[in-house]
DNA sequence: TAATGAATGTCAAATTATTTACATTTATAA
DNA sequence: TTATAAATGTAAATAATTTGACATTCATTA
């Protein structure tokens, strides 16, 4: 799995912190580097502190007893996770793993805290992404529950475009979209051929082609709006 | 529609905060009421806010052009809304509107925030709701794309009745899960009858009585892991 | 205690989606 | 420039869901 809604659309935590505050933040972190594969933290550990991407990928999620894993969430550099354990004040609820050679920074709950109290514009930042994520959730669930496949194809669609570095091109196989819309590929290619015969994209290999997301948008509210 | 998983799973704002700092951001409040079916904003405002409800219910969501109103999630007393205007800086996603008689603190943006940046009790209930209003939204994304109809309506039971009063049994109606999962009520009806088959809850009239939610819970985890 | 409306139950036809098993195309690395 | 693997395309059989039209059960209140 190279993309998945969750991780691309979720704006980064240290992004949206003032490079000096910033700065203060890495400077208490401890930096561990994980090899690919390696397990980052588990479900059920107490210890409370929050962990940011500084290279790599983290998977979120869990492991079944047959050893499957089954992914929730993909973090990039910048973004931060655990955040859960420290306002909500509960074990982990999921398995992290590094994927490729992945760097992290790790900050215990105490030193966190301490500047977090101090500097408002912390929280804000966490607020602001944690908020932009839920508003994805809903978007994304409304979606799931009320379009069928082809108007909720090309929702989803545009929400994983919205981060996209080239604005009209976005590389992913279909596949993943197939597993971020919980249905088979077969059913999100015949999608996709839908919209590619109106004119509203171009499918290509590992990658899907929109002209012009605008009409894409309006084409995908017309259809919400009929029924 | 009375009952919805994302108003009942998620934690009162104002019931996470000391009782004095909650009657300082009270004081700080305008207050309004409206009666049923008002609208309380539109979608596209850009004045920036938070509001709490008092009593009553806001149910937020989209008026499409046909005046059919898609619901996204309800807030009830002790729950707030509005943050997005605040952290994320963007106009408001979203229609809300009064259902029965309802009361709704609101402040203003220079207000809280002038409250928010020297308390920091306030963000830290502001990240908890939100917090775990997320890790609720992405279990029911999982179960909703992993899942079978029977193992998804069992899940969805359980989370929709973590704040339920009464701990085994659960009021709401068919056609409310059917909603919330995006399918048919003779779909849902169909999986209830089967989890009642097996053993795993009674089925009255408007209600639902889960002898064992551990036992619900661990029937939920073995069909997973087995898939 | 009828009468009413709300919620649930049932069934068959029509639709939608999945599965399976290959075929084809495209990128990549030998 | 071939192999090779990865990604996509096709199509028929099967399975799952929805739709719609009623029947039944349950709760409320006139």
């Amino acid at each position: 799995m190279k993309n998945d809604p969750f991780s691309i659309s979720t704006p980064a935590f240290l992004d949206r912190l003032a490079k000096p505050l910033a700065a203060r933040l890495i400077e208490m972190a401890s930096f561990i580097k994980y090899e690919d594969g390696q397990m980052i933290h588990s479900r059920g550990d107490t210890k409370q502190g929050i962990s940011i991407v500084r290279s790599g990928l983290a998977y979120v999620g869990a492991y079944g007893q047959d050893g499957s894993f089954v992914l929730t969430s993909i973090f990039g550099p910048g973004q931060t996770f655990g955040e859960f354990t420290l306002f909500a004040d509960l074990p982990r609820t999921h398995d992290v793993t590094s994927v490729g050679s992945t760097e992290i920074y790790q900050i215990a709950a105490p030193h966190f805290m301490k500047l977090y109290d101090s500097e408002p514009d912390i929280s804000r930042a966490l607020l602001s992404c944690s908020l932009i994520r839920t508003h994805l959730l809903l978007e994304m669930m409304d979606a799931m529950r009320r379009l069928p496949l082809n108007e909720r194809t090309a929702k989803i669609l545009l929400i994983m475009m919205q981060t996209a570095k080239d604005d009209k091109v976005y590389e992913c196989r279909q596949s993943d979209i197939a597993f971020a819309l919980g249905v088979s590929r077969m059913s999100i290619s015949k999608a996709l051929h839908h919209l590619s015969g109106l004119g509203l994209l171009e499918l290509g290999y590992g990658q899907i082609r929109v002209p012009s997301p605008e009409r894409l948008a309006s084409w995908v509210e017309v259809q919400t709006n009929r029924r």
